[in-house]
DNA sequence: AACATCTTCAACCGCAGACGG
DNA sequence: ACCGTCTGCGGTTGAAGATGT
């Protein structure tokens, strides 16, 4: 026996979504929020099941979507995003205000997969393709390839945080990644507001506008290359993800 | 104009983790 | 500790539109 099914499939329909329904929907969450997705088909009137009505309501029916093309600037982000995270499309998406881990993960397999190729880029791996070809003990740069390890912490009853963080390795990059809720006191050392270019870690660059490279220095990096996207450096040549917002 | 092929992207599916009883 | 339910994620599908022959 396997697990029940999220809805009643018989009498719910498929495919793409009306007009009607797309404004029962939004009437709906407008008046009592999101969530509860099971029950809300059935409170909202929709012959839907609730996954497809929390897919059609992120995904596209959402206010603060960002609708239209691509940036050369979004591009870049999600290559140097795809390069540190792989396919976590959803923490991807979080970094790009507007944009839904849906849109991404198209658009990575429509338009910039085949723009990292014409650039002789294996799109899996972000290493040149011949070389790629020849290491593949070592393309451990996507998400099906990275070595978790689960590191179970105490947990503090007194402060209610709950006591297990991953921790993600990724070889390729040196990275240790570590996946929590956004922390105000470091949000607010992170907050110094840096430029695209120097947000992309690519410091000293000619088009910096945010002069971060004379920030004073740690560990003989300048400190404004702690901040890679709004990471932070843990110690030299490891990002502590503990920043990285989920949306 | 008609058909074939390719491209795009909204939507679906199954799985895994979180959570509560 | 176990089990059932719910939610969210990532891979995949397929309809519709675009382009080529």
């Amino acid at each position: 026996m396997g697990r029940s099914p999220c809805c009643e499939k018989a009498h719910t329909n498929k495919g793409a979504w009306t007009k009607e329904e797309d404004d029962r929907l939004i009437s709906y969450i407008r008046a009592h929020g999101e969530g509860c997705w099971r029950s809300l088909p059935k409170a909202a009137g929709l012959l839907r099941c609730g996954k497809s009505c929390r897919l059609r309501w992120i995904n596209y029916l959402r206010p603060d979507l960002k609708r239209g093309n691509f940036t050369e600037e979004e591009d870049e982000l999600i290559i140097k995003l795809h390069s540190l995270l792989g396919n976590k499309w959803s923490l991807i998406a979080g970094r790009l205000p507007g944009r839904t881990d849906n849109e991404i993960k198209n658009y990575w397999n429509t338009h910039i997969r085949r723009k990292l190729l014409n650039r002789g880029i294996d799109p899996a791996t972000h290493r040149p393709l011949n070389e790629a070809a020849t290491t593949v003990a070592t393309s451990t740069a996507t998400a099906t390839n990275i070595s978790f390890v689960k590191q179970e912490q105490e947990t503090s009853s007194s402060n209610g945080v709950k006591g297990s963080m991953m921790l993600e390795r990724c070889p390729d990059l040196n990275l240790e990644l570590t996946i929590s809720p956004p922390r105000q006191q470091q949000q607010q050392q992170t907050e110094k507001s840096l430029c695209f270019v120097c947000s992309l870690g690519l410091l000293n660059s000619k088009d910096c506008s945010c002069n971060a490279a004379n920030t004073p220095t740690v560990n003989n990096t300048p400190s404004a290359a702690y901040d890679f996207l709004g990471l932070k450096m843990k110690t030299k040549g490891v990002w502590d993800c503990t920043t990285l917002e989920m949306k």
